[in-house]
DNA sequence: GTGGTCTAGACCACC
DNA sequence: GTGGTCTAGACCACA
């Protein structure tokens, strides 16, 4: 994995297990890598890994078993897209809509940039 | 002014700025604020908006008149545009569409979400 | 049984065995259940029932016949409320003071909380 | 400040500045001590400083300013109180009657006890 | 000066 | 083996 520099570590790390749950590749109970496998894994020191663990506990994405490991919580997938939809209508749209309206970017022209990234996605 | 806590304050200065000569609030030529000045007026360390000042300058947005102020520069507005224009393809637009694949956000439902926001601007 | 998550396994173990000598469902000389058997009841590794078995032992309150199994000791009802009362005396009683003091709890609310949970208990 | 050893050392710098709090000690925007400055202070290394603020700042006790420190958030003493009051209520005052029911220990011994410890606060 | 992130390495309790 | 805490020291961006 290479990360970004501009955005700390550790939360591209939760970054990363957040898509890996929201794309059914990590499922409840599913138990996650130690904190010293994923950070050789990584190239990364075992504390940053820890600190993003402890992150999503405190989000109640990933629960622990002393003595055992981190576990994907039960309703992970769930608290990811709530967090991360309320988070886009909330942030994201108000931001882009502000950047089109500056910059003079039609809705049209938007659907125009957006067609390159294979937008082909259900709505739910 | 209120900041928002995870960008720099002296960036959130620069867009404020930018914003203005969009919207032709500032105009070439116009004598913008003393760091002092600004400095009160946001309740910021002078040093802060010195610094924006200074970024605006490199970019040649703004000009500076020794001993007298900084001013808007002829050709400002472009510049911003052309800027932002790009900065909002290159960055913008992927992150946004990466986001909506992974929530499942259709296109459909992002001009939904965006219709709220005034989007009555033409394309150019 | 599920797990305080911020108190070791282990002596919450120990903890359940003691009340239920404390409250006469386990007699001096009655036979626990071994480690395997209670490690599966309880979906926790034997090594850890181990532990609370030797920590108890330690303490005089269950004895071990070997290749039989651990057994109440005689007086195990007498040590158990003597050292638990001397901790509620020496530790419970002054962290609760302490607590009420900073939360403004006076002595009638805190009677007022415990008798939802059946204060119908003698002195003795 | 002397550490209790089971306990982390964070955690009771977090119980320390919350005391302070609750007993009016500081008040809401006031600035507390930087990392280094308390780390010095307690003998502590300013990394387990920062680990304090960052829980107490999830907890919406202290707020941050860029560069600037750390301050007491609006409301702190009344979110205080009321975590703190909700732990107890839902926490302490169980585990209490529950402990008091196995030793027979009757409500009337717990207000002796407690007698000794100043309980000389009104009610609220 | 401030906080924030990260590394390396240690030691501990627990399972 | 697991996580959890702590230290020492580094480097960075920001005010």
């Amino acid at each position: 994995m290479d990360f970004n520099a501009h955005k700390p570590i550790y939360l591209q790390i939760c970054d990363q297990i957040c898509d890996r749950i929201l794309n059914g590749d990590l499922k409840p109970d599913d138990r996650i890598r130690s904190v010293r496998e994923l950070g050789a894994a990584f190239g990364v020191n075992p504390n940053t890994i820890m600190r993003s663990y402890e992150q999503l506990q405190n989000d109640g994405i990933i629960y622990n078993k002393r003595g055992i490991g981190y576990f994907i919580a039960e309703n992970a997938k769930e608290t990811v897209m709530e967090t991360k939809r309320k988070q886009f209508i909330d942030e994201s749209v108000p931001e882009l809509a502000k950047k089109m309206q500056l910059l003079h970017i039609s809705a049209n022209k938007l659907l125009e940039l957006l067609a390159q990234y294979h937008m082909d996605q259900p709505d739910d």
